[in-house]
DNA sequence: TATAATTGTGTATAGGTTACACAGTGGTAT
DNA sequence: ATACCACTGTGTAACCTATACACAATTATA
């Protein structure tokens, strides 16, 4: 006797559809950047079981997309925008954790710049929650977007994605204010400024800030030159 | 109109089972070491279209079992082990992976000391192979299978795993070359004594290799103390 | 024109990583 | 028993990276 996986799929549907009883979803963990906090959007949960509870935004997979496409849907559903950072980090499946039902979940974080997403929020069930202040969410959510968000603050310290959360012009304090927010950390701003300038990442646009009460610092671009593909999207597994 | 999501599974099934036509499996990459070389557990394809090919371990998860209870049923059934190290790396999703249908594939991999193995390998469709000498596999199981071996090699610079694959008492030599065949590197002998000295990883056994035509090196364990869950089993995601 | 707030800049110290050579020990062959 | 072989076991100096830290310059504002 063979396991499943070596009989056909015709064969097992036909069989009694045993292996056809779990459904698959995407959830995604949308991050965004405002004023010096790191914000997820949440949607209210309307199933009775987490009534008035928030939510990541998920759904199913259909049977004829792509995981990865179906994260895409969700966000472009949501947030109206394409092209967006986005990263496989884990799937969860215990079989309790949806409450109607065997769901297995596949989740995704996501990196958008905030701003680019004002309009839709017209739809008054999706809010902007800063990630801090974030004690329980709907199913296991809040698994889910602890997980994400530990995956970004390792994947940030060595990888150039932060970008994608702030508008194409930024300050160094900016830049330095989204990584204090991420890692939860403070650090030292002429050392910040050091390393960021010794790694190349940034192109120099030889504006200043407008607007502020005080001096104003000088803008900076993400260096696309050294990374062709612009803003990284849908890296392979890591 | 809300996303399949927020109807209920029942409802979903009654409607026409749209979203139970894809099936889930999981992966396992099964590393073993042996003769100074990572190795991993393959089995031939019984699939027509990838006849006389190897693939990887795996299974389709049943209804009422945790994805992870899967990976280590598949474990349990291909070793004869029990108590092993597990790891979830990535979820492989294309709609066009599996040649019979629709089949979600959760990879995982895993840790064993090949010499606790070996009586199963009467078993003549399993067979261990160099990691290196790997170019082709059945379905996307070469992609698995780097993704694995990646996520492997990063998680190994920090984390204390690799006794998983060792036998108890082992000396720094055994060591030092396991780290060179999962990494791909040489390295310093006595950098790698020392770091590992300070890392206090390990605990001395008072004891001397047997039966080597040189010098013998001194056995060494893993520093059960420290650590006290043992070797590690399954971590959170990361 | 003085004050407040922030930007922009360099150096010294500590800590960790790398490179590197020789004496000691057990096994083996003569 | 002796010589040889192959490996183990050990320390130090050079280098590089990360950290700690203070003051002058600039703009907005009162």
């Amino acid at each position: 006797m063979g396991t499943a996986l070596q009989r056909t799929i015709q064969q097992l549907r036909s069989e009694d559809s045993e292996f056809f009883q779990i459904a698959i979803s995407v959830d995604c963990v949308i991050f965004g950047f405002d004023k010096n906090e790191l914000k997820v959007l949440l949607i209210k949960s309307d199933l009775e079981e987490f009534k008035d509870q928030w939510s990541l935004l998920g759904d199913l997979v259909r049977p004829d997309e792509n995981l990865d496409s179906a994260s895409y849907r969700v966000l472009k559903h949501r947030t109206g925008l394409d092209d967006v950072y986005l990263e496989q980090v884990y799937t969860f499946g215990e079989v309790t954790r949806h409450p109607a039902g065997r769901v297995i979940s596949t989740a995704y974080y996501s990196l958008i710049n905030i701003k680019d997403h004002q309009p839709v929020l017209s739809d008054n069930e999706l809010h902007w929650h800063p990630v801090n202040e974030i004690t329980t969410l709907a199913f296991d959510h809040k698994i889910i977007l602890d997980t994400c968000l530990q995956r970004l603050q390792s994947k940030i310290e060595e990888h150039p994605i932060v970008f994608n959360l702030l508008p194409e012009k930024f300050s160094l304090r900016e830049l330095q204010n989204l990584y204090e927010a991420i890692l939860g950390v403070k650090m030292d701003r002429r050392n910040f400024r050091k390393k960021f300038f010794l790694m190349n990442w940034l192109e120099d646009m030889n504006e200043l800030e407008q607007d502020v009460p005080h001096r104003p610092g000088k803008l900076y671009r993400f260096n696309t030159s050294r990374f062709p593909n612009g803003k990284m999207k849908t890296p392979m597994p890591v």
